[in-house]
RNA sequence: GGGGGCGUAGCUCAAUUGGUUAGAGUACCGGACUGUCGAUCCGGUGGUUGCGGGUUCGAUUCCCGUCGCCCUCGCCA
């Protein structure tokens, strides 16, 4: 872990700062952290302050691992030190795990053999004068050590000893740097940091809503905002013209390793922009954020997808791009093929893709195949065709059908030499792009091709508008409803719905979408016929969203902004496996908080007050 | 709402086909030790096997229910 730069404590009072040189540090207070004292500050006279870490006894000497936020130091207490004071080694010798105390003493070079490469500090110890106690630990219901030794529910419980574990620490802190820098960044480019409201108004469709019962408006309730996506967009109108905020947002669905009831997003909205704008200046706070918050330099300028192209390379619309293996379109082959299964797809309208896994050939048995077979018949698919490429043709299911002149075209055409692997699937488009596109991440990882120390971003552009919703049966937003078509003087949405493209654009790195966004519709008529198409009656959308129509009567600017996930790029950035590691205070998939025991129940007077029953079966 | 996994000492785990007093490591407590750094060595405390019920001569083990945690599908405009 970086340290981060240490307060400077031991920092005489400046000029001017007459309060502060009034202010007499106490004798127990720490002139240095545990993190900062190297062979430079030999023979100073210090004062430590931290958590025991771990003791070790040697009859007449102890050593104390001493720990705080910056670092761990050795302390030595030596009955037969000069200066020690009396009774001090008598107190040390009673001290464990995770007792506070303040260390006096003296910073002594260690003996070269007896220095400790794996500490920053290993070349010092501090030989202790006096120590005394500034608090008693209990025994801790586990030990705090850098290896996840408990379980989660455990940890969860006892959250503030979990987060004393360096893993945590390190990614409160990481984090924290992380969102100083894209404050910073976005503060520099003109972007003004302006608060929504928390309590605020339920809108139908979307998440459910997390609701707060109003005692002065009984039987009213607020909602929590889902996102802050009417009132940045309402911030436009103002004329604020560059806005962000780190919001958070509530959600109320069944979680994920990856999702929270309450998650945190870098919101942004800007005025006067199009779709290179927002993409320009976002890709350079990403860069910014990931470059100071944790040292990744993200290769630039970010690709940029529109989404059919996406689907047809990758077969889905977050390519993961630290690896090539594009899907490869083999319909006009398989058109002419003798083998049926190709054939007979292409007849009944459907496609032929193949993924080319290079130098694969020997690393995929008859076994792993079928297992390879078994993992796209359960996305849909019916089949697997596979060849390896051998120095005289191709071998596998497929070979007897391109045995010759038909097998070199199918090489060439796939871009593949010796030691290759082919796979293919014939079906449907939307069939073959979804079992090509998850096969191709499965064998990327089987190959070793997805590193997570590497890091790969991406812009896909121009998604559907709309999608067909079909228990519902109706057309819904494929992304929020204020999202601009991309052809603005579109007068019918009921014509050719399936292919009408809306401005709107996700953020993708290492194949997770880390944000998504859009050019808004900023004129009220158009606002209108979006609604009107998707049977939003317009007095459904006055109740809803009739604040943000009015709004738009009075001069709207055309405006576009993102959100972004904070807690997924943090954990994808640290390489966590989900995001309950980047949040200090993390609830559990059943949305409770172990250790405050939220949620929780109320006082009958509380629930009278607020003029609201519970009809639960079993309360509390 | 559906599917899967897990729950035994403070913690991490073991316990043969259902069998005798439920073990180990670690932590903790006590002792020895002046150069350790996950110290070492000796000794010790520590158990409602998540909870409730059933089958059985006998249940950590099998069955049913329930609670909690994790993963996953649905869901998350």
């Amino acid at each position: 872990m970086t340290p981060a730069a240490p307060h400077r404590w031991n920092a005489p009072a400046g000029a001017g700062t007459t309060a502060r040189s009034m202010k007499q540090r106490a004798t127990w207070q720490r002139t240095h952290t545990c993190g900062e004292l190297t062979i430079s500050h030999r023979d100073q006279a210090v004062v430590l302050n931290g958590w025991i870490e771990n003791h070790r006894h040697h009859g007449q000497l102890i050593f104390l691992d001493l720990r705080d936020r910056y670092g761990v130091t050795q302390v030595v207490v030596d009955q037969e030190a000069a200066g020690l004071a009396a009774g001090t080694f008598d107190t040390v010798r009673r001290l464990g795990a995770e007792d506070v105390i303040a260390v006096h003493g003296k910073v002594r070079a260690r003996d070269a053999d007896k220095v400790n490469k794996n500490r920053s500090t290993g070349a010092i110890e501090l030989v202790a004068t006096s120590v005394t106690v500034l608090s008693e630990a209990e025994t801790p219901p586990f030990e705090i050590l850098d290896k996840v030794e408990a379980n989660e529910e455990l940890r969860m419980q006892y959250r503030y000893l979990d987060l004393r574990r360096r893993p945590l620490q390190e990614a409160m802190q990481k984090r924290a740097r992380f969102v100083t820098a894209i404050r910073n960044h976005l503060a520099a480019n003109g972007f003004l940091d302006i608060e929504t409201p928390i309590l605020t108004k339920s809108t139908p469709e979307g998440a459910r809503d997390y609701l707060v019962p109003s005692r002065v408006h009984p039987g009213k309730f607020f909602a929590l905002p889902q996102s802050p996506q009417i009132f940045k967009q309402l911030c436009m109108v103002a004329g604020l013209d560059r806005y962000y905020q780190i919001a958070r947002c509530f959600r109320d669905e069944d979680l994920r390793a990856d999702r929270q009831p309450e998650f945190t997003q870098i919101d942004l909205e800007m005025s006067f922009v199009e779709e290179h704008d927002v993409l320009d200046l976002v890709e350079g706070t990403v860069v910014a954020g990931l470059r100071e918050g944790f040292g990744i330099d993200l290769p630039q300028p970010f690709p940029r997808f529109d989404y059919e192209e996406a689907m047809a390379q990758y077969g889905c619309d977050k390519p993961d791009l630290r690896f090539d293996m594009k899907l490869i379109d083999c319909t006009e082959l398989a058109r002419r093929s003798s083998f049926k299964v190709f054939q007979g797809a292409v007849e009944l309208g459907g496609i032929v893709k193949g993924l080319c896994a290079k130098g694969a050939a020997e690393q995929f048995s008859r076994k792993g195949i079928d297992e390879l077979t078994a993992f796209v018949n359960g996305l849909g698919a019916k089949g697997l065709a596979w060849a390896k490429v051998t120095p005289t043709g191709v071998e596998g299911s497929i070979a007897r059908f391109y045995a010759g002149e038909a097998g070199a075209e199918l090489i060439a055409h796939m871009g593949a030499v010796p030691g290759d692997l082919l796979l293919f699937v014939a079906d449907q488009k939307k069939v073959v792009h979804r079992a090509l596109g998850d096969l191709r991440l499965k064998v990327g990882g089987m190959l070793g091709l997805r590193d997570a120390s590497v890091f790969r971003c991406c812009w896909v552009l121009n998604f559907p508008m709309f999608e067909w919703h079909e228990e519902k049966a109706r057309w819904q937003f494929a992304h929020n409803p204020f999202s601009a078509p991309v052809d603005w003087s579109i007068d019918d949405f009921g014509q050719d719905t399936a292919n009408i493209r809306s401005r709107a654009y996700d953020f993708v790195m290492n194949g997770w979408e880390l944000g998504s966004g859009s050019i808004r519709i900023h004129r009220p008529a158009l606002q209108a016929k979006v609604f009107e198409f998707l049977g939003i009656t317009p007095e459904q959308q006055r109740a809803n969203f009739g604040f943000l129509l009015d709004a738009y009567k009075y001069g709207g600017p055309p405006h576009g902004g993102i959100a972004l996930g904070v807690d997924r790029m943090v954990a994808l950035a640290l390489g966590r496996e989900g995001i309950r590691d980047v949040i200090a205070f993390p609830k559990t998939s059943m949305a409770f908080d172990l250790m405050a025991e939220a949620p929780g129940g109320v006082s009958p007077e509380q629930m009278a007050e607020l003029q609201i029953a519970s009809t639960a079966k079993k309360p509390g």
